[in-house]
DNA sequence: ACAAAGTATGTACCATTGTACGCAGATTCA
DNA sequence: TGAATCTGCGTACAATGGTACATACTTTGT
């Protein structure tokens, strides 16, 4: 006598799907037992089984969403050959056909926010975060990479507040050329610390 | 007969300054009449006596908190003459003395997040975006002004995800600084609409 | 002083939540 | 086949939630 077999295998997963579904569109704060169960249409015991409790459905889900997950520009940017294409894979994965969807964008928003309270899922953040900033690397300083990968969230951010006033490309665009720019043309001056000159010549 | 006067005026303002505590520490989901009754020190009777439902005491919370805000480099910004005084500012802003809490952070991500489901709330946060820019456009052009709001939406939150390891600044210095000059720069030239060269000469 | 109107609060309801638990099939080994 | 074990699920319960409302207290106009 040792163990049954699950006689549906997939339950497990969908109730994973269901969740963030709810995630992305009701919020964290509304994802409980039944309404998740509700939207993957299988009775409450079944939630509650697969999970002991609410919270580690939770980070589940969060932690099949990284597995699940590159960063959008990873393709583009391993194959950028020139600084000019490692701005149009940003710009692309900020507005264009490689942008996550809104829905997405405010995934990711729940899952930062509760990863404020949650060690597991702030770490799950760290690390998605890292890999991000490894990608960027290829290309780019851990300078450059850092602010890139901050402006990005920042771009993101305005997309979720105005989900009906697109960007505009060209100032996306110009702002990274800057930032990747930077690296050429600053880093070697700030490491002597300067902090003073007002309009650098060029 | 006519109308009697509040035995406590500063109750509603206490009401609502828990309801941003408890926002802060807790999360908007955790902010319930009574954990705010709580935290003001006042019955559940007189949270409800001000606020008719729920949904109207957080708006009016984040009314508040709005009311009582100024974007925090909007007073050194002001004062900054040069390129350099603007990037100081944004730098302080971002990781120095004007910079804002962790705690204060956070409130501005729950409020973003309550803001995607709350037609109010994303109005205020427009707004607030909007008077952002607005000072940012003393010194800079549209574009640079929306990068840098980015930019620094940005930096906050990698601060809310890394709240023991704090932002460099030189590095934050240079992104900005990439910013800032790529107005000069660089918009003559992004007229043309190039999006070709790689490796712009300068 | 008295009554009306506004202020303030305690209590009570009903809905929803996470979770515990018992029961029924299914599967497996002897 | 039969007992043991796992899978899967429906129900029940205590806690917490928003909100309604009856009641008491203050203030004010006459």
């Amino acid at each position: 006598m040792r163990k049954g077999k699950p006689n549906d295998p997939e339950r497990r997963t969908r109730i994973l799907r269901a969740a963030l579904e709810v995630i992305a569109t009701e919020g964290v704060h509304a994802a409980s037992y039944r309404r998740i169960a509700a939207q993957a249409g299988v009775p409450l015991g079944s939630t509650t089984y697969y999970f002991a409790d609410l919270e580690t459905l939770i980070v589940s889900a969060f932690e099949t969403l990284r597995d699940g997950l590159e960063p959008r520009y990873a393709a583009p940017m391993r194959s950028s050959r020139t600084d000019a294409d490692v701005v149009e894979a940003l710009v692309s994965a900020t507005c264009g056909s490689t942008a996550p969807a809104l829905a997405d964008i405010r995934l990711y928003e729940e899952m930062h926010l509760y990863g404020a309270r949650s060690p597991r899922v702030a770490e799950i953040l760290r690390g998605l975060q890292k890999d991000s900033i490894m990608i960027l690397r290829r290309s780019l300083s851990e300078a450059t990479a850092r602010a890139v990968d901050a402006l990005m969230w920042g771009w993101w951010g305005y997309r979720s507040l105005h989900p009906d006033d697109p960007l505009d490309a060209v100032i996306v665009r110009n702002a990274y050329r800057a930032l990747v720019d930077m690296a050429v043309t600053r880093m070697e001056r700030s490491d002597r610390g300067g902090v003073s000159d007002s309009s650098p010549g060029l």
